[in-house]
DNA sequence: CGAATCTCAGCTTGACTGAGATTG
DNA sequence: CCAATCTCAGTCAAGCTGAGATTC
């Protein structure tokens, strides 16, 4: 037992309120479970499900793009890929000016069922903005981005 | 191949802008990603690091609690608490008011090492907020943290 | 040849579920 | 008896590294 070494309350500094770094992860966890939740009849995983968004906003990406924009090494995202397109979700096809790139794009079904639940994908996002009006909204869109900005670039 | 059914592009409905619960997760990969950076010479992670630092704001916690800090279930913090302790920067006494309750606190060991990286970690923290102003600072958290109270009663 | 991509194999971490023991 | 806690055992998901093949 190391009791007797153990500083007292009164030795230590006090510390400083939580880091907002730490707020943020709460955050995170707290609407990742929240998607889950809504996705679970889907089959779907929110880490899918948002695969499948970034998809449909920039076509035509390869899995190593793929894997760029989600801050994760080319390998992880290759169980990924081979779930979504056994499940018909997505499909690759050879890019013809470059044949070690496999193209991956979302078939109509990834498109549908990724649609189907923006609805209650979009309930989550109100509900998280509740309190914020709109120009409360833009600032905290532009308090994030900043954020990622200049943590991404070394 | 089913190219022949995958609907044209001017077929499908724009996108609204990119969510902000996507946004949210890509701020917290970034900044886990340098907090690892940071912790890596100590052989910590972020997680770790931040069991520690939250074990340090609230002491006297069960293993219970800190799951439930941390949104996750009890038995996932086993592995954690248990390498913590290994190393010594954690102990664990008996509640006396009640033998079931296993009470976690920091070591001494594990007071320092926290501290040890107050500095960089700020720095992180500093970085991320670097465009802002206190003001600014104080809105981004209000939001994060109202966010987060939505969130988490259901 | 070098750089980028894809694939395969194996590993690690950190979640999870379920079952059982103990205590209040 | 019930609820909470702790522990153990097994599983799963999603990262990682390393090695090898292919293509530009």
């Amino acid at each position: 037992m190391t009791t007797e070494t153990t500083k007292r309350e009164q030795d230590r500094p006090e510390r400083t309120p939580s880091l907002m770094l730490y707020v943020v992860k709460q955050l995170e966890l707290v609407a990742r479970a929240r998607l889950d939740e809504v996705l679970r009849p889907a089959g779907l995983t929110a880490l899918q499900y948002t695969a499948l968004s970034v998809l449909e906003r920039r076509p035509s990406m390869t899995s190593s793009d793929l894997a760029r924009a989600s801050f994760v090494r080319a390998q992880s995202t290759s169980d990924l890929v081979a779930t979504l397109t056994k499940r018909g979700l997505i499909q690759r096809t050879a890019d013809p000016a470059n044949r070690r790139r496999l193209l991956i794009s979302l078939t109509d079904a990834g498109y549908d069922v990724l649609h189907e639940y923006d609805p209650q994908v979009a309930l989550i996002e109100e509900e998280m903005l509740r309190e914020l009006d709109s120009e409360q909204r833009e600032q905290f869109r532009h308090f994030l981005l900043a954020g990622r900005e200049a943590l991404e670039h070394h």
